[in-house]
DNA sequence: GCAATAATGTAATGTTATTACATCAATTGC
DNA sequence: GCAATTGATGTAATAACATTACATTATTGC
C-alpha cells in the first residue's frame, strides 16, 4: 500500500498520534484536536480509518485505542504481523514484529485452510520498569 | 485457578455460551437471558468476569464479543496462551494453543523484561468454507 | 466548464462497558 | 443463635466507543 499525499484531517489525527507518548482513544484525538476544527467522531474515525490502510497507525483492539506505527522505512511494503507489548502501569506500548512467529501461524492457519487477512496479538502485561 | 460451582447467573451466561454456535456480544446474551429473569447489562457482566477468571470462557477482543472455551480438560489448570481463527463470512470461531508461539513470545517477551500477565492472538480471515 | 470522485461537516443514533448505590444470601466467628 | 463479614444480585444512570444518514465542499479527469 503505497501512501497517498495525506488530507488535512489525516495529516492531523497522524501528527497528534505521532507526537503522542502512547496510544490514543478516537476521541481522545477528537479532544486534542476541537482546536484545529474538528467537531465529531467521524472527522476521526474516518482519517484513522485511512491511516489504518495506509498502515501508518495500528489499532489496538484490547484498548480500543489507536498509536502510531514506530516501523523506521517508508511504509512502501507492507510489515508483516505485528505484535504489541502494552504494560498497564504506565500505558507504553512496544511494537515488534518476529519472522518466527509469523512463519508458525501461517503453518497454523495453512493446516485448517484458513485465509488470513490480519492478525491481531497483543501482549498485556508490566514492562520493566512497572514490573 | 479450580472452578467453585457456579451461581446462578454464573449458570445461565455459560449454557448460554455453550449452547451458541458461535461468539455472543454480552447484550445479545442479556436478550437471550431476558426470559429467566435478566434486566441489565451488569447481570451479563458481572458473570462473564467471573466465567473469564475460572477460564470457562474468552473474551474476544476484535470482536468485544464472548465465547465458551473449546477445550476439552476440566480447567483444573491454566491452559496457556489462547489463539482464535474467526471468519468473517460464517462468524466461525476455532480456538487452539500452540507451544512454539507460547516459546517464541517468552523468548520475545523475557529480551525486553516484560511480565506478561494475558496474551491476545486473533486471526480474522475466512474459513475454507466462505474462502 | 462539467461530471465523477473523494473528502468533509453535522446530527442523530447504535453499541459496548462502567459507576453508584441498595438489597439479599451465604459464611464465619463467637 | 446471632452479629459481622463477604459474595452475589437488582436497578438506574452514565460513560465510552463506533456507525448511519444526509448534506456540502474540494479535487480530479476530461
Ligand atoms: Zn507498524
Ligand atoms: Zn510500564
Ligand atoms: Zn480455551
Ligand atoms: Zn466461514
Amino acid at each position: 500500500m503505497a501512501t497517498p499525499q495525506l488530507t488535512k484531517n489525516q495529516t492531523l489525527v497522524m501528527d497528534a498520534l505521532s507526537h503522542s507518548e502512547g496510544p490514543m482513544s478516537a476521541y481522545t484525538i477528537l479532544d486534542k484536536l476541537r482546536d484545529h476544527g474538528f467537531r465529531a467522531p467521524l472527522q476521526v474515525y474516518r482519517a484513522l480509518d485511512k491511516l489504518l490502510e495506509y498502515g501508518l497507525v495500528h489499532r489496538l483492539e484490547s484498548l480500543n485505542a489507536f498509536v502510531a506505527c514506530s516501523c523506521p522505512h517508508d511504509h512502501e511494503h507492507d510489515h508483516g504481523v505485528t505484535a504489541f507489548t502494552i504494560c498497564e502501569g504506565c500505558g507504553q506500548v512496544t511494537e515488534f514484529h518476529d519472522e518466527a512467529i509469523e512463519q508458525r501461524l501461517s503453518a497454523l492457519t495453512r493446516a485448517q485452510s484458513f485465509k488470513t487477512e490480519k492478525t491481531t496479538i497483543e501482549i498485556r502485561g508490566h514492562c520493566q520498569s512497572c514490573a
